[in-house]
DNA sequence: AGTCAATATTGATGTTCGTCAATGTGACGA
DNA sequence: TCGTCACATTGACGAACATCAATATTGACT
């Protein structure tokens, strides 16, 4: 499956109407980040910068296969770079799409009162 | 890729390691926001400012139970208030709850000059 | 060649979740 | 009080998903 275009980048869902086209590539984005185990890996993944799937298995706790899977789609998101170098696959984080989760979900430009 | 600009540096997913239990608090909280008709339902909530059951069955195409549901999740989650009054349920967006989500994709508060 | 190590894939299983029909709960008006 | 309208709840069904054991694939080294 190919995930991969979330609408560029201005899909605020509190601003215009949404499609159902449009929601559901949004929905499946999110799904993507909704899992506990997804969170932890990308956790992992942003403080090693660049980190090997032999060093994410015992951390994380489950089965090779099952993060293998995740990194699958984590990677099919396009959250994280993926590269193989010899037998072991690298990943490091991809923040642009981070960014774009972030920004359809309140496009708002900080209501000015929000500083802190 | 253009990359320079955007400055990995202060996402709580990306910056500090993910507890177990905290993970699972994230992932819970995208979970509500990774559906199609939840998003549908908080971008219609979004526009009319308020906006009553009643009026968000019939855009959806979805039953009214349904829709009864996704708002209960909406509601339990925080990110919209719900305010009985007579016979009817009128919705508003707590964006509060919204930025909250978006804090924690990557938390940069709006760099002030990256505008659209 | 052959062997081992790291990762990907397959198949199966239990669970979660979205959905609707049917029913329940209040609230208003005649 | 009775009927109706708006919404919530229940129960059930199917689809999607996370997980693992087993197996396949790929790369490196001898």
């Amino acid at each position: 499956m190919d995930v991969h275009e979330i609408t560029p980048c201005c899909s605020p869902v509190l601003a215009e109407p949404l499609t159902e086209t449009d929601a559901e590539e949004l929905a499946a984005a999110f799904k993507v980040v909704a899992d506990p185990v997804r969170l932890r890996l990308l956790s992992l993944i942003a403080q090693a910068g660049e980190i090997c799937s032999c060093d994410l298995v015992a951390p994380i706790g489950k089965s090779q296969p099952t993060i293998s899977h995740h990194m699958s789609v984590l990677a099919d998101a396009g959250l994280v770079h993926r590269e193989k170098r010899g037998k072991w696959a690298w990943y490091s984080v991809a923040p642009e799409r981070l960014s774009v989760l972030r920004d359809a979900l309140g496009g708002v430009p900080t209501p000015a009162g929000r500083h802190a």
